[in-house]
Order: structure tokens, then sequence, then C-alpha cells
RNA sequence: GGCCCAUUGGUCAAGUGGUUAAGACACCGCCCUUUCACGGCGGUAACAGGGGUUCGAAUCCCCUAUGGGUCACCA
């Protein structure tokens, strides 16, 4: 067993990247590299009803933003091409075409209606549904009877009697399945198409994939996958199933889950940086050895243990991954987080694409004042949104502050400081800032969260100074005014 | 319902028979900053329940409860 280690991605292009198939992705990834092992990446489309148009290529952009790269696909090739499952067609059906001859697969004529109807049946007596077997024997005369009536066969496979399935699960440990739970199952569709189980275990086997890391989703498909093995004598890779993101109430993240933001795409919109989620999604359902948790993806492919893996499904905590979105901001050169941010005061139309100079340097200073406490680039918009308005409204709480007694004089004070002021600059600010205080006597919060909140409506936000000026002068005195006047008309 | 899997604080989680049961997020408090943010320090808070096995169980076994997954000619 000291083979290579080759694993794979094996998603249906059924529309964009999503959190959880991200984490099957990323894991697969990390186990590839962090063995020397290989990457590849199959395409599953043998549901045409369910493609969409582009769903592969979409899959590999966002995987490729997160800093995943693979070894062998549809886009770069391989010793075991094609990557894409409707052009390997004809060797599902050389595999089948052996399993029939063999007998140990047959052609079953049942349509839909008859199988739930025979599903209903069962139901009714209160057994588990699945499919009783009535062609598992037909005679040549009753197949072509059939053929006759225009019916098109589908192949099932020929599940054995009396047989366990046990596989050793590098997650769960050791997992077991009697035959007799299963009814013989579709290998190859009416439509020429082969089933999930059958072309995943073909394909797995053909392409020499000696480790299958999937959701525990799939985890009662592995027997199936290991009755075509056994019929062609193959032997069976290591499965490692993990377990499910869930939502809040513990179910799986489903796609139209509306509480989370289910796509990789999103979050790029929204302005996560790449590195900060492919570290979050690595921790939900594994963890290194340690107390660290920021790690680089180069650090990841060395640490990364499948035996590490947790055996109870995660909760996706947004909360969290906003937190180590900043954390990786924080590191950022500021250009950095301009590119981050920027697009998204253009797209809000608080500034134009085509700003001058003099503009695109003070969107830069009021990007830079939030550096620190940016969680997501599109934050931007809702943080500096005062910036982009004269006027502003005081909440209760704003009022608690301005309504002590030494507010009006002290603004006042503070507000003839700054109109003898040319222009505002922090130190200008700063300036009179330390004036108000001599003048007034006020200092510490007394001095400045009346100020701040007089300017900003808020009592928690950027460095004040800086603010001020960034704010200029004839709106911060606008707003000055404005208030004393209130002040001063409800005293 | 059958089968399969799981269960440590609000959340992510460490822990593999002997620990004061880590750490992180969130929350609260303090410090730093003449304010705020960042940061630092500290605090609240957990082994689902019941039986065993053992000198000793979060760790091993059984039962119960709860939650989840899966039962397609979807993947």
């Amino acid at each position: 067993m000291t083979e290579k280690v080759r694993v794979r991605y094996a998603p249906s292009p059924t529309g964009h990247l999503h959190i959880g198939n991200a984490r099957t992705a990323l894991f697969n990834y990390l186990f590839a590299r962090s063995t020397g092992g290989e990457f590849v990446i199959r395409i599953e489309d043998t549901d045409q009803k369910r493609n969409v148009e582009g769903g592969d290529i979409g899959q590999l952009k966002y995987l490729k933003w997160l800093g995943i790269d693979w070894d062998e696909s549809v886009d770069v090739g391989g010793d075991y091409a094609p990557y894409r499952q409707m052009d390997r067609l004809h060797i599902y059906r050389k595999y089948a075409d052996e399993l029939l001859e063999k007998g140990l697969a047959y052609k079953c004529y049942m349509t839909e209606d008859e199988l739930e109807q025979e599903r209903e049946e069962q139901r009714a007596q209160g057994k588990v549904p699945m499919y009783s077997g009535a062609h598992r024997d037909l005679t040549q005369e009753q197949m072509e009877q059939f053929e006759a009536e225009g019916r098109q066969p589908s192949l099932r496979i020929r599940v054995p009697a009396n047989e366990t399935y046990t596989f050793r699960d590098i997650v769960k440990e050791k997992i077991t399945f009697e035959s007799s739970d299963f009814g013989d199952w579709v290998i190859m569709k009416k439509d020429g198409t082969p089933t999930y189980n059958f072309a995943c275990a073909i394909d797995d086997y053909l392409m020499k994939i000696t480790h299958v890391l999937r959701g525990e989703d799939h985890i009662s498909n592995t027997p199936k996958q290991m009755m075509v093995y056994h019929s062609f004598g193959w032997e069976v890779p290591t499965f490692a199933h993990m377990t499910l993101i869930v939502n809040e109430e513990r179910k799986k993240l489903s796609k139209r889950d509306e509480s989370i933001i289910q796509f990789i795409e999103q979050y790029a919109d929204l302005g996560y940086l790449p590195e900060a989620l492919f570290n979050f999604i690595t921790l939900l359902g594994w963890s290194p050895q340690g107390e660290e948790e920021l790690f680089t993806r180069e650090q990841l492919t060395e640490i990364f243990d499948p035996e590490r893996l947790s055996t109870s499904p995660a909760v996706f905590d947004p909360h969290k991954l906003k937190w180590m979105n900043n954390q990786y901001i924080k590191e950022s050169s500021l250009q950095r987080v301009v590119d981050l941010t920027l697009p998204h005061l253009i797209e809000a139309g608080k500034v134009d694409e085509g700003m001058d100079e003099t503009t695109r340097q003070w969107v830069e200073e009021l990007i830079a004042l939030y550096h620190n406490q940016l969680n997501y680039g599109a934050e931007i918009v809702e943080l500096t949104e005062l910036f982009f308005r004269k006027e502003i409204n005081y909440n209760e709480e704003c009022m608690d502050v301005l309504n002590q007694e030494h507010v009006p004089s002290m603004l006042e004070h503070f507000k003839s400081e700054l109109e003898q002021l040319d222009e505002l600059t922090p130190d200008s600010v700063k300036a009179a800032t330390k004036a108000t205080q001599k003048a007034t006597g006020n200092k510490g919060k007394k001095l400045f969260m009346p100020i701040r909140v007089a300017t900003t409506a808020q009592t928690h936000g950027p460095e004040l100074p800086n603010a001020i000026s960034l704010l200029g002068k004839e709106t911060v005195l606008h707003r000055l005014e404005q208030l004393i006047n209130k002040l001063n008309y409800s005293a």
C-alpha cells in the first residue's frame, strides 16, 4: 500500500460552487498535497435534466479563486481522460455489457408507473420500498414480448444474497451493511446513461483513485459501489465520509437555505478574501493539533491529516468567518483593501468610477480609516455612509451623550476653533480639540465623546481627528451648527 | 418506518482510562488609547440520561433519548 495517493472531487455541474462542495474539494486537495499525491476533478454530468450550462466552468473558476489547483481535469487533461462522464458513455456501456454477459446484471422492462405502484404497495404493507426483482429471471420470450411493446430496458445489477459489506472508514471507523437491505438497483438507465453509483465506481477504479473523501450523505452509496467493485473483482478504495455542514437548525445545508450565504461566489462578491475562506472552511469539521487557528494554504497542505476529521456535524458560523476575514484584512496592504472595497463604493453610487485624483486620494484615506475594523469589502458602504451626506440624525444613545450640561458651550467653542482653520487636517483638528479642552476644561471622554457624536452621530467610529478632517470643514460646521441650534432650542 | 451515523459550553472544537476538562468565535468586565477602533488581560459557560466494566471513566460496553443522513432509471 505504498502506491501514490490519488483523490478526486466529483461535482455535478448543477450550479454554483456550494460551501459544502468547496469543503469536499478542499479536503481532497489538502490530502493530495500533504501526501505528495494527485488530485483529479471529474465532472459527473449524467443527469442531463439537471445540468446547468457552464456549471462545470463556474465550479472550477471558484475553486481556483479559493486557491485550489488540480492535476487532472477537463481543462488540463490527464492520463485518464476524458474527465467528463458524458464523454465516457462508451466505457460504462462496455462494463455494463460485461456484467450482462456474466449474468451479474439483467434487463428490467418495468415502467416508472409500475415501479411506483410496487413501492406504494410495499409501503401500504409497512415494508421498506425495494425493487422486488420481478424481472430478474425473464425468459427470452418475455423480453421479446416487452421489446415488441416498445419498452426500453434498464439494466439492474444482481445484488447477492446474504452478503455483508463492511468497510473501514477513516472518519467513522467500521461501517457494515447487509445486502438484504438493497434491491437490485439500476446501473444503466433506460436512456443509456449510467447511474451515479455505477459510473462513480467504474471511474474511480479506472482513474486509480485510492481514497474517496466525500460527504457522509454518501455512506449508504458505499455498499452499492462495493458491489460493482466486487462484480469485477476490483480492490475497493479507502473511504472517508466527512460529516456535513449544517445550519442553525442542524439540518444539512441546502441550496435553498437562506439563513446562510451558500455559495463561494457570493463571498467573493461580498469582498471576502480567498485565503480567509480557505482557512475557515478547513476548520469546519477538521482541527489541527495545537491551538493555532490561522493558517496559510501552504501550512495547511503540510499539516492536514484526515485522521483528525471530526465525527459530528458542524454548524456554519458566519460570525467567526467575519472575524477570520478581518484577521486577514488587517494583514493585507492598504492597496489590497482598496481594491477589495472601492468597487463596492462605486457600485453603491458613492463615488464615480472616473473620479479625479483628489477624490481618489480622499477615498483611499477614508478606506484606510477603516482598515483595522473592516470585516469584508462590501461592509465599507455602511461603515462610511456618514461621509457621503451632509445631514445626520441622532438616535437616543447619541442624545444621551449630547444632553449633558457642558455640551452646548463646548461644541460652540470647538466650532469657533474650526472656523479659524483654513483647512481641516488631522493635526489641525487635533489642535482645535486641544484648544477646546484648555478653554472649557473638559477632557477625555467628556471632551471626545460629544464631539464624536456631534460630528458623526455614532458612539463608535474611526479615529476622530482623521474622520473630522475627511468629513471636511463645510460638512462639520454645518452639522455642528444644526446641532447647536437644536440643543439651544430644546433647552 | 428499515438501515447507517452522531451527541463535550450559544457556536467551532482539544481530549484516545487518572487533566484544576485546552484553545478560538460570540458575550461580559478591566487595561491601553485624552474618544473610538485595533490590541492586551480576565470572566461567565460543557462531557444528553441511565446502567455496567474498572481502584479510577468525557474516554470502553449496553440501553434509552435526541438529532442527522439515506432509502430514485438525482448526484
